[in-house]
DNA sequence: TTCCAGGGGTAGA
DNA sequence: TCTACCCATGGA
């Protein structure tokens, strides 16, 4: 294995990072609680599958791997969003008590993909439905069309893969229902070259909004939710999930339009989704409730 | 059987 | 720009 060292924030928490949201628990990433190990497996520009694996040290972040060191310490970096200021961010938190947790630790960084199109494929997947069956989607994905380990598991399946996959035999092998005529337009245009996935990644917010937004199957939520995971951090991702939180923190749990719910986030511009993300629910909530009992 | 899940597309106002 | 309505699949 190849070892190398990535230094990091004076403030950066590695599980904070990694339970950021869900995607830790979308193959092929492993997490090793008692370890503390985050591991996954990767199709390398040269064909073969290596496994790396990400853990804190005193000294910064000991990145594992069985080839290729330089690109493995490329995609840590990218993953945990280890470039990224977040200085302004934490400023805004000054003053907001259920934001001085996210102040104190440094976050604001986002657990995503080496790829645009691994992160683009599980945002579809966790669209209208469930998220066991986010899960069950993407783990059918990468078992049955992902490169293979000598350990036996995959990697993400690259577009050109997925692109020569007829529809119907993704919708019965992976279980993506409606998804996989989507997908399948989605990978054949990456495969074709008429999608550039990765350029998203260094363009301005509103090319790459436009971008997303002009990809069919992608809507509101699917482009906030990549947006964010694309380091653009004020377009809110407005999901089943957020509306229950922010109605029952905010809205004394009443029915409330989205165009208010998302008002309410207007003071944190342009951090809305990192306040989303990292705010103190909990504690907010809590904290109703008491007044309830007290008033 | 019905309802809903970390919504999207379309038509019409 | 906003709303109403229909669409899709699998699981509880």
């Amino acid at each position: 294995m190849h070892e190398t060292l990535l230094a990091v924030a004076p403030a950066f928490h590695f599980r904070d990072v990694v339970f950021s949201h869900g995607w830790l628990r979308l193959p092929p990433y492993q997490w090793d609680d008692e370890a503390g190990i985050l591991s996954r497996l990767d199709r390398l520009p040269s064909g073969s599958v290596a496994r790396t694996e990400i853990r804190d040290t005193p000294e910064g972040l000991l990145v594992r791997t069985e080839a290729e060191p330089e690109h493995a310490a490329a995609r840590a970096r990218w993953m945990l969003a280890l470039d990224e200021d977040f200085s302004g961010f934490h400023a805004l938190c000054e003053g907001e008590p259920h934001l001085a947790r996210a102040a104190e630790r440094g976050q604001g960084r986002i657990l995503r993909c080496p790829t645009a199109w691994e992160d683009l494929v599980k945002t579809l997947f966790s669209v209208n439905t469930t998220w066991r069956q986010t899960i069950a989607m993407t783990t059918h994905l990468v078992n049955h069309y992902g490169a293979s380990h000598p350990s036996g598991a995959a990697a993400f399946p690259d577009p050109e893969v997925v692109a020569r996959i007829d529809p119907q035999e993704l919708q019965e092998r992976c279980r993506v229902g409606y998804r996989a005529g989507v997908l399948s337009a989605i990978a054949r245009e990456v495969a074709d070259g008429r999608l550039d996935l990765e350029r998203l990644k260094s363009v301005s917010l509103e090319e790459a909004e436009a971008g997303l937004l002009a990809i069919r199957g992608i809507g509101p939520y699917a482009a906030a939710n990549m947006l964010m995971l694309l380091g653009h951090y004020d377009h809110l991702p407005v999901d089943s999930w957020f509306r229950k939180t922010v109605r029952d923190a905010w809205f004394n749990g009443e029915s409330t339009p989205d165009r208010k719910m998302v008002e309410a986030f207007d003071r944190f511009r342009p951090y809305r989704t990192l306040v989303y993300l990292f705010y103190d629910w909990e504690g907010a909530m809590r904290r109703e409730v008491w007044e309830g009992t007290v008033g």
